[in-house]
DNA sequence: GCTCTCCCACTTGTATGATAACCGGTCAAC
DNA sequence: GTTGACCGGTTATCATACAAGTGGGAGAGC
């Protein structure tokens, strides 16, 4: 074992001085609608130059943490970080991993109701043919993750509303790296699940096509349980009774 | 009717540029990977000081749009947007209004699911407080919007999923003013129907207290569907059929 | 004493020029 | 062929200056 390791490049100090604002805004040291000290006084206090602190600033405002006027200073927003919600990179905690997950569960199984009453023929069209995909890699044992993340973004548009597509395609993107690292970890324990899976998405696609709202909720539900299982993430502790 | 309005300040420069810049990288048209312009080439091409494009490109790396290396430039994430979920300040349109409360409907379901397993006895405690409280305001024929607030931030930190309180308290903090204007507006029309929502309110906390998962999401989500058809925003269409 | 105006100190916004740290490539020296 | 010094380009940081906006206080005018 070697004990070379890449080194530890040394932070921005505008990402610092970021941080350990955001930090105290966050821990109310600041209350919403403070003036917060002026950009020579931080700079003083942080002992970095003016430019640096007027960069972490730029970062705060862009976050809506806080709010600054010319001539008058910079104040604490009145609901801090309101249009903003944030996900840490690469959860590798398996805590959060679950967390994380078991929201997506909920949305998207909301979202596979809404798609259910609301999913037209080109939709359904491109729903089987995902199904169709995957089942040709099933025959030869394998997984087809492309078609399965199009199946479950088909299900995301067609449950039209915006909101619950941006938000499925923003777990998603953040939970991709941690399942495909578990996907890897746990595969060779359950090299017979491709059967299950496809048994599962076909059984939500039958409740979509059927418009069976409740019934497609709770299969979606079923599948991604049986997924966050498979994943080694526990189940869905609060799934229909 | 006077003709006074208030004036349009002249917006930051930085604000304008990391708007540009970001337009760009979104409309794809620098790929991800690929490298910007050198600061002082942008600088030159937007004819503003160099400090003007370092603050907007501050902004970006906030948002994990772009990375930079020193020495090397700067250059669009691999997955641009990855780590973050906006909503547009203030949803004005009653569409949109629709769809976030809607998403708001299914997660905050799901927590009151997850509330009925896992709550403690202070936090049940905590919402028979709140129920008490509200209980005195409806005789008096008001409504008490803080108890109500906090009833229902109980019920999601009772979820112990840090990421649905979190991600209900942001919901909840994008639609106040919205539904604050939408409540003003329509509370003439229904006089009566702070009695309704106390026994909401009621139904979902039994079903938590006798630990119905089931029953406490039902609850949750016909509460809160009713009250958005209360502020005029239409059912939530995909509700158990 | 009251009011109004002007001025000043302070703050943020922007520009400029300089230096340090860092990177990839070139090219001579060995 | 490998090494190592060097170079041009880039970001990171600094110091300084000036423009523009704000609020308050000094002082004139009444």
């Amino acid at each position: 074992m070697s004990s070379i390791t890449s080194v530890t490049r040394a932070p921005r100090l505008s990402d610092e001085v970021a941080r350990q604002l955001t930090a105290a805004i966050r821990a109310g040291e600041y209350a919403p609608g403070a003036r917060l000290p002026s950009e020579k006084e931080l700079a003083e206090r942080f002992e970095v130059s003016r430019v640096v602190v007027r960069e972490a600033m730029s970062r705060l405002k862009s976050d809506e943490l806080v709010d600054t006027r010319q001539g008058l200073g910079a104040f604490v927003s009145a609901e801090p970080g309101r249009g903003l919600f944030r996900l840490e990179p690469d959860p590798a905690i398996v805590k959060d991993l679950h967390d994380i997950f078991q929201l997506r569960v909920a949305v998207e199984g909301a979202a596979a109701g809404l798609a259910a009453v609301r999913a037209n023929r080109s939709e359904l069209a491109a729903m089987r043919a995902c199904l169709r995909e995957m089942k040709i890699s099933v025959a030869g044992r394998q997984d087809d993750i492309e078609a399965d993340n199009r199946f479950h973004a088909t299900i995301a548009r067609a449950s039209r509303n915006p909101y619950f597509d941006r938000f499925l395609t923003f777990l998603g993107a953040n939970l991709h790296g941690a399942i495909a690292k578990a996907r890897f970890n746990t595969a060779a324990r359950h090299p017979t699940s491709v059967l299950a899976v496809q048994a599962e998405h076909e059984a939500v696609f039958a409740a979509i096509e059927r418009r069976d709202a409740s019934a497609a909720e709770a299969a979606m539900r079923s599948h991604l349980s049986a997924a966050m299982e498979r994943l080694g993430l526990g189940p869905f502790a609060g799934a229909r009774s």
